[in-house]
DNA sequence: TATTATAGTTAGCCTATGCTAACTTGTCAA
DNA sequence: TTGACAAGTTAGCATAGGCTAACTATAATA
């Protein structure tokens, strides 16, 4: 959870899962992500420690506002992301999938910079 | 060297510097790097195990060719992926520090697509 | 009630890849 | 010749973050 790739899926996963479902599982991390259920428990209680998750009553993993606005952040990096590859006449699935591991990787700057530009086209 | 972005690092790495000056040895590696040269002790004979690269008498490490392959490969992305972060109005520095980031994880498809649009742009 | 399935936890393994410590070699200057 | 520095190596530590094994607890079913 150091590297911002973990953690940051995770998150993503999460607020995902949050839009569909309202309560989040781990079970239902461990599917969508395809991990053993061990790796989820350890990974939520490392976001939990960082206080990006908490833990309802029911053991219900929910976002902090912090891990909230990391998820968001994520997730629309993702989605940007996705937009300008499939503009650039890339297939939805493979622009789905670059996206999905660049995300972590963008400064800040040069995220502001696509989204402009792709609003611009929009 | 699973991961692709460690060995892929390596290899960008002695292309650069092999361009520079011709033979390199693991200590350059280790100074461009930043890394502890046994840490290059390693990677190089990790990198020599996979045929990427291997060793003459002076003990300077050459790219194989497939390693040489490899390497342009990355170094293009690298290069493409800055001009087309300059291109977005990203300042030089940051545009190349996120391209040595994003190299290594953009599929073939992608970068493709990516290479073609800037190449409408010269 | 007894059985079974599901969700979750704890403990500990494994790999990649950085690191430091401590050593060997070879070269060059005093 | 000796001493020192530079390049490399070997050995072993640390961390992240997957994994499996084995357990508990609860709920549904025979």
């Amino acid at each position: 959870m150091d590297n911002r790739e973990s953690a940051e899926m995770y998150l993503e996963t999460i607020y995902i899962l949050s839009k569909q479902s309202g309560a989040v599982r781990k079970i239902d991390i461990s599917r969508h992500m395809g991990y053993a259920k061990q790796s989820v428990t350890r990974g939520g209680s490392l976001l939990e420690k960082r206080g990006l998750v908490s833990v309802d009553g029911e053991g219900n993993l929910l976002l902090t506002d912090e891990g909230k606005r990391e998820a968001k952040k994520v997730y629309e990096r993702h989605t940007v992301l996705t937009k300008m590859f499939v503009k650039l006449g890339v297939d939805e699935k493979t622009a789905a999938d670059d996206a999905c591991r660049i995300e972590h990787y963008i400064s800040d700057k040069t995220f502001k910079a696509i989204k402009k530009h792709m609003k611009e086209y929009e």
